[in-house]
DNA sequence: CCCGCTTATGCGCAAATGCGCATTAAGGAG
DNA sequence: CTCCTTAATGCGCATTTGCGCATAAGCGGG
């Protein structure tokens, strides 16, 4: 369980989507695409691992599929994405 | 860097290392080899890696090394190993 | 119905990962 | 020096992962 979530935060395309749903709105892979620098194909399979790893949830609205962190993540969980986030934050600062 | 130690954490070997090196001690690779359940070669390379993302620093003693948690590892990763130990022990409280 | 847009998936391939086995290296004891 | 213990590493192999390409599937509009 923990290893899955951890799996599925190891991977810079994975971890780019959480921290652009980490804002709490839905966004739909066709937005996260070109943000990300992805095709649509390798979009939609990380967006299924994260989903698998109980990170996000997904709903159907009209032709687009809309993506938000899972709301009943545990709290755990949680916090492990936002220390995960937190680090990133402070390391692409040193990069830059 | 973060997606090092993620990648690193994400193997129930590895992560069962850092959770017994967490005790804040030394411990040699032949007295945590019996208790993760991992042959010599295997426990060696596992080592490796956590050494190469920076989470646990070696010091060699007549014949064994010993390894213990990177002193000096940055407070941000120091987080995400608390937020991760937690959450492994609350889900093996879960599982038992 | 056909078309266009968005997303998912089957398939094959290349690269990465994890492992065992055998060997090497490093250190202490006799 | 040889022998023993502990740890690292070269090698080959099997599995997993990540990807592109093409195709399918879901939805709305005309």
């Amino acid at each position: 369980m923990i290893l899955t979530v951890l799996s599925a935060l190891a991977e810079p395309t994975r971890l780019g989507v959480i921290a652009l749903l980490a804002d709490g709105s839905e966004h739909c892979v066709c937005e996260l695409m070109p943000k990300l620098d992805a095709t649509q194909s390798r979009m939609s399979r990380h967006m299924q691992v994260l989903r698998q790893a109980g990170l996000v949830v997904d709903r159907r609205d009209a032709q687009w599929v809309r993506y938000r962190l899972n709301p009943d993540m545990a709290p755990e969980i949680r916090q492990i994405i936002k220390a995960v986030l937190e680090a990133s934050e402070k390391h692409e600062r040193a990069a830059a």
